[in-house]
DNA sequence: GACTCATGTAATAAATTAAGTTACATGAAA
DNA sequence: TTTCATGTAACTTAATTTATTACATGAGTC
């Protein structure tokens, strides 16, 4: 199965947008992905729709946060998106009436199931802050190793 | 995402083979799973790899079980499959050396690492004679629902 | 008001992958 | 030697994600 990126794809564009104060084209989102404007503009109608962020069209417009980091947890970008398929495997489901292939998806269900709680606990216990705190130690000590010389 | 059903679909099949005392052709295996026997071989190809079962060539050959469910976890049939992927959110990886993509793909990395570890986990806890006695329970009750009339 | 910039969105193409199919080689039993 | 069955490579089909093209809409600028 080709991957989806979507999650990883917006929280780089989110943060980026938050760096800064200023409205963001489309465009120039599109310059941190390496991808077409298009297509941060259909990532991010659904951001826009739940209130995470604000587009403005026209001169001077462009993408700011509606909201700040520390309101947004990753479960609110998630559903925000879509709440787009978590898992690779599915469930074979050729023979519905077959007691054993019930018996097996039962069984990977409830083991999916499970992991699935899991990881939205703990994408609604991380915000957005976090991963931006989590960014800007990463850049101080890229400046603390690349000024030492 | 089209997603893969290689883990479902080889469970089902391994069930009905543990059902049956003799050898069972891989054209009969197709029918229980609506496909195609060439599919059945490639898949089980890796389970005969880790000697989970017997292929036999030529008249009366066919596949046989080569060791008892109750010896056979969730998780080796999963890494006999080749521990195909579990998560279908990837990471976009379009500028390596960004601060920003590296703290987002970190923070998804570590929430999904940990459910994989739960759900392999799970996996290592449960063996096929569990899931074997599941369909069983699953019989009883279905021959109880259709003899009481 | 005309022009430019920017989003909104539909429609289409390209790329990737799982599953299905065909073809043929190999080996074992009748 | 004929038949049955697996082993496997090659190819096709279908589903899905991402990229691209095209054009409509709306907001600011001249």
């Amino acid at each position: 199965m080709k991957s989806d990126n979507k999650l990883s794809s917006i929280l780089h564009v989110i943060l980026h947008l938050a760096e800064h104060q200023q409205a963001i084209t489309s465009e120039t989102l599109a310059l941190y992905l390496k991808t077409n404007p298009v297509v941060i503009r259909r990532m991010m109608a659904g951001l826009r729709q739940a209130g995470l962020v604000i587009s403005v069209k026209g001169h001077g417009g462009g993408w700011t946060m509606a909201k700040p980091l520390t309101a947004i947890s990753l479960h609110d970008v998630y559903q925000a998106l879509g709440a787009p398929r978590l898992f690779a495997q599915g469930y074979r489901q050729d023979a519905p009436q077959c007691l054993i292939e019930q018996a097996v998806n039962a069984s990977l269900d409830s083991a999916f199931a499970e992991a699935e709680r899991l990881l939205l606990q703990k994408f609604i216990g991380l915000s957005l802050a976090d991963i931006a705190a989590d960014f800007k130690l990463r850049r101080q000590q890229h400046q603390a190793t690349t000024t030492q010389e």
